[in-house]
DNA sequence: GGAATCAATCGAAGCGCTTCGACGATCGCT
DNA sequence: AGCGATCGTCGAAGCGCTTCGATTGATTCC
């Protein structure tokens, strides 16, 4: 283990202004800095963790609360996880990662140990009992997801009730008059808030465009065929033609091979738009447009507040929305 | 922040005797430990962990590296890091997530700053490139998996090969002749190595009964319908009635829709096991029997020895197979 | 009864780093 | 030339904990 000692002794300065010149907090002369660089490089030195910890007042630690529920859709959460992490990275940070039980009383440990600078909350359930306990900490805390009081919290998140509302937009511009909302399934309108702001979109701007609007759950717990044929056989035989998936993408999948065996053509006779997917629709049979839900943005949003937070003292409390975007890849018949 | 001193001063002893009695690393008499404790308790104190890193030998940390790719199987994977973290945990560790690229250069960093006092690798490749990391590393390294070059290495995992081998012997038993193994998507047998090796048992064990074998993978990348279904109806017109299914779990749904289509009764007609199973199989339309994989056991395996190694200086290198079970649901026919 | 023993406790020395105030040298200004 | 700024560097004081050796009584043994 080579230390910050010998790191001065071989470039020949104090231990304080390797310090200095490795952290740039107070000017260093660029000969003495170059002198220094080479030789933390040449012997390897890596500052002791502990060390930093304990003199200086950042861990570069961000504890991340994941419950890992095994309910729920798995490769989203896994997708989150690694955008977090990859976003905390970038700024030097690793990322603690409490899970389970512990994702509650695990944030009152991390904090009053001083082991992490901030926390990232993924995985927001409605009445999330990590709410309550964010708002008795000191360090910042940002939720990626909306919890229903969020009063004196910071969250991000994509803005749900606008992809909604964009989604109807793009079906009604193009001429549909009945839609039919193949959503999550109905045990994710309990655990989390999110599917419940989408349709709050969907519904808002049906109304205001005057479109029918139909309902629907891609299945109980998971996606369920069954359901989802239901489904699209019941909005066939309306007469629908416009359908906003929210769902996971083997949903998707089943939701097509429904139509093609009802014979009719995404883009055409039918539009699709998949709203807040986070998989890529190009890997379906048929590209679906797409109102993408994009982890990255989210983790790189909730970063950046925590540094802010952190490196200005600036409480940036408050939801911020991250207004959606649309992908457009042609299943979303033109107006003729 | 109530730090030592505090409690040592409300408990009226020096700082010496607080950490001692906290710790237990050295006698400290009854009546003294219960008024550390309360004055513990009533102020709330919980150690600063930077400097308990930097004064011990112990950061209580493990890293885990897990690259998180995308193209693994989610559901899995969230169940080994959640048994990872929660096996850590127990024994007052935390768990540091290391992904993606970092997963191999986050080993040498955390080594070297001692951010971590071990490592837990999840995702074990074939050729992964983490094992040369772990032999140059001087903390403990575990791998939950198994290398192909598993060289001065210490690896835990299940006994694939045993799994493979006991689903054979139940089928022949059962007076199965000719059997389907109905194996991972090929993609699997190229970034894994576990799905070779419960091939091999299998293989093995088929030969020395004299059983036929024919060999399928569930898709290309993912579970494909189409290819399960083709390797059933292959199987049925071959005559084989047993079934070795070593793969997600919608890969067992298909199936058993597949046979069931074509009139066949798992239990009676024909029997199905599936191996190295990490979901229930009693939320499948038939209960199947199976040998499970269990996360906690491989993880609890793993932070067991890390321990050993940490507290004993055990340097207990090398392979630990976990002997398979079998999980007995009706899914196999009794010989009439 | 005094030496030897033992358990319980204390004091102090770090662990390796950050940061503050101080100091000498160099500079520009009058 | 002399003064204050300015710049670059240094020394030292911690940060809060663990751990080693030493100390203090109490206990035991001849």
């Amino acid at each position: 283990m080579t230390t910050i000692h010998e790191v001065a002794e071989a470039a020949g300065v104090s231990i304080s202004t390797v310090s200095y010149a490795l952290s740039g907090k107070r000017p260093v002369s660029e000969k003495t800095r170059r002198r220094i660089e080479d030789a933390a490089a040449a012997l390897g030195y890596t500052p002791d963790a502990g060390a930093r910890m304990l003199a200086g007042r950042r861990t570069h630690i961000f504890a991340l609360t994941e419950p890992l529920r095994t309910d729920t859709h798995a490769p989203t959460h896994m997708a989150f996880v690694l955008a977090a992490s990859m976003a905390a990275r970038r700024h030097g940070y690793d990322i603690l990662l409490l899970t389970d039980e512990q994702a509650s009383e695990g944030m009152s440990r991390v904090t009053s140990s001083r082991l992490v600078d901030a926390i990232l909350v993924l995985d927001v359930a409605p009445d999330d009992p990590r709410a309550q306990i964010a708002r008795s900490i000191r360090i910042p805390t940002v939720f990626i997801g909306i919890p229903d009081d969020a009063d004196g919290l910071t969250c991000v998140d994509l803005d749900f009730e606008a992809a909604g509302r964009m989604a109807v937009e793009r079906l009604t511009d193009a001429g549909h008059a009945a839609i039919t909302l193949l959503g999550q399934p109905e045990v994710s309108y309990r655990t989390s808030n999110f599917p419940r702001r989408l349709r709050r979109g969907v519904e808002d701007s049906a109304k205001q465009h005057g479109a029918a609007l139909t309902t629907a759950c891609a299945g109980a717990v998971a996606t369920d065929p069954a359901a989802v044929r239901a489904a699209v056989d019941a909005a066939v035989e309306r007469g629908d033609s416009a359908f906003i998936v929210h769902a996971a993408d083997d949903a998707h999948e089943v939701l097509l091979s429904a139509l093609s065996r009802h014979g009719l053509t995404v883009g055409s006779d039918v539009s699709v738009v998949s709203a807040a997917t986070s998989f890529d629709t190009r890997t379906l049979g048929v590209p679906l447009d797409t109102i993408p839900l994009i982890p990255a943005q989210s983790c790189n949003l909730a970063v950046s507040i925590v540094l802010d937070r952190l490196e200005r003292g600036e409480a940036d409390a408050g939801i911020h929305l991250i207004p959606p975007a649309y992908h457009q890849l042609g299943s979303v018949r033109t107006p003729s």
